[in-house]
DNA sequence: TCTGGCTCTAGAATCAGATTCTAGTCATGG
DNA sequence: CCATGACTAGAATCTGATTCTAGAGCCAGA
């Protein structure tokens, strides 16, 4: 789908936009910062940015793929090695509150644009652009569902159930209403298990 | 804080711009639809309108508390009558889902705009609209836990680990991702039961 | 080397739509 | 009956997103 940037300066001015971006809609929200705001601290003109990304909604969804990919380049590293469910779904829980503490403005803009309409009506972008590396999660979530790992259930609520505490955690964060104590990973990792795991095995795994 | 309304007319004409912004927002979404159409939907002037609600923020914000106000009422009488801790979380959870499939316009739209600027900045009004209902249920949690009937944690992550799911499964049906089937919410309490209830019990309660 | 075509930058001009303003109308309390 | 404040109207203004026109820099092929 890219084609070819033909210059590297094209490509620098396209990331120093982003990156402005990203600092004033941190600053200012995204509604309220303007094209100006933008223009002024990336250096870039108007018809630059306009030229890169169509519109204010372009920028935005540029962004928010920028952002998704840094989260998904650094859990797909350390979901490689786990095989089993547990392992598995306690990474992916612990790992998304890792993350966020160490990027909080990306995870902020995430929290915050998820349910947003400039987003959320480019949905079928994002998804060409990160899909595989959920669909792949998805179906590994099946499949272990299936060989009894997982206890069995509706398959629309393995997401809600593993991810959901944890992304109204961070919402709550990301609003200023709560800090990310130290630790409070461990203890969303231990309920996503408490919740997905089967039925009979008790707390201690069975020798 | 509300003055007392001289007319009942100027009450009638708020109520059908309320609704005429329900309507176009669930049609047009929040940023798309221009205060013309909530004018000609509602009859009402433009100057009616500014009178009203002194913003286009403002009638998103009346519509949000008024919609929370529709789904807080009607949870309130399913509590007052629960007293243990299971019931109050499995309520609480089953009511969620069950009320958002009932006003599906209503639900989509506290769903789509919880984070949404326009409503976010206005949380010390909705809190002050709406704050002791949450309070209330919150510190009922607290007492919960406290006398033992739930598992002891950090008090920021009860309201996540109870309804983070069910959130999170709502999303996927406002954005048309899955459909709720029948049931779905027996699934949810389940296991908002599972993460929240005391370690030693088993399911069944020890008399 | 020259030319066409492409990417990219500039910034002025346009346009849509939110907000403000002025001028009333109407009901009520005094 | 008058003054007042809630309310309605709709024209005028203003802000800021988008579009448009022009031109610079660069590469490929003639």
């Amino acid at each position: 789908m890219e084609r070819k940037r033909r210059s590297a300066t094209g490509e620098q001015s396209r990331r120093a936009i982003l990156n402005a971006a990203l600092d004033c809609f941190s600053r200012l929200g995204w509604a309220a910062t303007t094209i100006e705001d933008i223009r002024k601290v990336s250096g870039a003109s108007v018809g630059s940015v306009y030229h890169h990304f169509g519109a204010k909604e372009g920028i935005a969804v540029a962004l928010y793929i920028d952002c998704l990919r840094l989260h998904q380049e650094s859990l797909r590293g350390r979901l490689e090695r786990k095989h089993d469910a547990e392992a598995f779904v306690r990474t992916i829980v612990t790992h998304h509150i890792a993350w966020s503490r160490e990027h909080p403005e990306a995870a902020r803009y995430l929290l915050r644009m998820r349910r947003e309409e400039a987003v959320a009506a480019a949905e079928q972008e994002i998804q060409s652009a990160t899909g595989d590396f959920i669909r792949e999660g998805f179906s590994r979530l099946k499949t272990y569902a299936q060989s009894g790992e997982l206890l069995p259930l509706p398959p629309s609520v393995y997401l809600p159930l593993m991810l959901g505490p944890a992304q109204e955690l961070l919402s709550a964060w990301a609003n200023g209403h709560v800090e990310l104590k130290a630790g409070i990973e461990k203890v969303l990792a231990d309920a996503a298990w408490r919740c997905l795991r089967p039925e009979t095995a008790p707390s201690r795994k069975v020798p």
